[in-house]
DNA sequence: CACGAACGTAAGCTAGGGCTTACGGAGCAC
DNA sequence: GTGCTCCGTAAGCCCTAGCTTACGTTCGTG
């Protein structure tokens, strides 16, 4: 057993790193020696952070000869879009009953 | 100066706990010590938290009397979407899902 | 005024994530 | 076969994020 697996995709995208990499993935889909030249860390640590991106379902892999080519999980992508938005839209119109007219963000201050 | 400070809102959301509170922040505005009373931590841990969304901007909060209450952000929940809908887009029509011949430009060799 | 409720902040400890180096295996060319 | 490339995994180190406890502040109520 490894050290440690299977996270979701939120915790996958809280690394700046593996922001990166989605990042990079979406430009077009890239072997692991690639994404490593483009980045400050060493190979193996790139193929970690793709382990941990692929257990999240965000990427998937495909072997080419020698090489592993990932590319981004569509399928992963949007339902983290959609459990997004879904706190969006009821950030938007889900309070209303309760607060008052400006709903629209407004930082800290208050008078009564 | 405090600790830290100021991450974006991937790394909020990175924190489970945070995702909690951004939950339950969705149900509807709440008190520190109301998202507390649900949550296995501290008072004062979730108002660290707090802070950390707040830097994010993901949330703002408003004083009532002695209390302070937090509400979601749409306008920073939105720009996540947004980010997270462009990656998605990208991996969706961006490069072929299927029946890709030669995709992954031309780095050292080839071979089919 | 005093007292309590609600909160933010400082200090400090601990567990875990991210990184590196080192190793072993799979595939292609010769 | 040998050799090279590309990659995943193991072992280990170190730093930081998250937690708790303790304290100071603000606001409301009597």
């Amino acid at each position: 057993m490894p050290a440690y697996q299977a996270r979701d995709g939120w915790e996958a995208l809280g690394d700046p790193t593996r922001r990166a990499i989605v990042a990079s993935l979406a430009e077009r889909p890239q072997a692991v020696g690639e994404l490593a030249d483009e980045l400050p860390i060493s190979r193996p640590a790139v193929s970690q952070h793709l382990r941990v991106l692929k257990d999240a379902g965000l990427v998937t892999d495909r072997a080419v000869g020698t090489r592993r080519v990932y590319r981004l999980s569509p399928e992963g992508l949007g339902a983290l879009r959609d459990q997004l938005d879904t706190f969006w839209q009821r950030a938007l119109h889900g309070y209303q009953d309760i607060a008052e007219p400006d709903v629209t963000a407004r930082p800290t201050q208050e008078q009564p």
